[in-house]
DNA sequence: TACGCCATCCTATCACTGATAGGTTACTAG
DNA sequence: CTAGTAACCTATCAGTGATAGGATGGCGTA
């Protein structure tokens, strides 16, 4: 029996001679080092997938060792939580500016979750990490402050369904059970969306405008 | 600036160390022997991730060389797709035993909607290959056989929301708009419970019964 | 029964990965 | 001017997926 190997990409040109160190290294505090690497890594991890990402590409672009990275972030993984966290910032706030721009309320819960898939879809290799990565099966992680931002970005939403239910627009029952039945039809589109791009989706704008107005009608209230 | 380590988990019982190479090694014809090696890193890549089961752990499990491995399957990554075309194609069949069984029209859309939930969240290392994994983000895919059994799903799928829709028991609009959204909104529910079931997701059953209501009269007919 | 083929399986080794150990350098507070 | 320390380096580790090439044993054929 025989298996063919399928030919490796990125032979001429290896990710790992990705940007040769610069030859004149400035010394950077801590902080600016460490924004520095997210930057770096962030375009990394969108461009050749958080695997096919080392440590030794990103020091290379960067301009720094690899073990240097290590005074930074403790693992690589570390790092990528970093790169969602900050990435779930930004969408906790966007949320937040969505929640006290003055929207009417239907049109409210509709820029939400357009602001959300816009946002999924824009930040892909942060939300991969955030809620598409393998973790740990079986081992409880102890607290990890990375996931914080991803919590507080759920929290913000689920506030607003809260307030909206309240206010009448949303359907009546468990506030949390809404929240999270929203969320997972959100994420379902998105997440299809990232991880199977070679799917014959057709027209994409018209599948998210149908997927929305599905959204829209099965969550708001039929009073 | 000095970065404390979380101290790895697996010290004392290394996985790579699991099961001891069997002493006397009976020699296999090329398709049991597959068989074989599929069953075994099914099991370690539901308890270790895929990225946390080795290729050494695998064949140490099934009692053959590490190398070996490779006259079955050309890559690791090829063997997840294998066995991911495995778990589809109970799938689909399960799809189809729920589509010919004889169930009237509504109870059998949740009866598919419930089995889809049911299998993904039992076959979690499988559904996670097929549809969580991070693929090449701009490299586009040349034909991989092992995705055909999802696709074949996918059909079988839409071909019932089809037959549904025909009969007047879901709404009007495009066949495939309506089966990919569907499709997304089970699969959201699925992926954020296997990404994050650290989440405080409160009671699940009910969560997922909530869900499903929801979608049934979503993309149920109003009329 | 004897032969030879070839699938099966092995050991040895590769380049590369994430991570660690320990020494060097440059900025800065006193 | 002189510590002290943060930033950074080279050298190296064990483990990974994958490859090269040789050993072996069962089976069809002469």
């Amino acid at each position: 029996m025989t298996i063919y190997r399928k030919k490796s990409a990125q032979q001429s040109t290896s990710p790992s001679a990705d940007a040769p160190r610069a030859a004149i290294v400035h010394r950077l505090k801590g902080a600016d080092r460490r924004e520095d690497i997210l930057n770096h890594a962030s375009r990394l991890f969108l461009t050749y997938g958080i695997a096919g990402t080392s440590t030794r590409m990103i020091a290379n672009a960067v301009g720094i060792s690899q073990p240097s990275l290590y005074a930074h972030f403790a693992t690589k993984e570390a790092l990528a939580n970093a790169l969602s966290a900050r990435a779930f910032s930004s969408l906790e706030s966007l949320i937040g500016r969505i929640r006290t721009a003055d929207i009417p309320a239907p049109a409210r819960l509709e820029a939400m979750i357009r602001g959300y898939i816009g946002f999924a879809l824009d930040q892909g290799a942060a939300y991969r990490i955030a809620f598409m990565l393998e973790g740990p099966m079986h081992e409880v992680e102890a607290f990890n402050p990375d996931i914080l931002p991803g919590m507080q970005a759920f929290a913000s939403f689920r506030d607003e369904v809260a307030l909206l239910q309240q206010e009448g627009h949303l359907r009546e029952g468990s506030t949390d059970h809404l929240a999270q039945s929203l969320w997972a039809s959100m994420h379902g589109l998105c997440a299809l969306l990232l991880a199977r791009p070679d799917f014959p989706w057709g027209d994409v704008e018209a599948m998210i405008d149908f997927h929305v107005e599905i959204i829209l009608a099965a969550y708001q209230n039929k009073a």
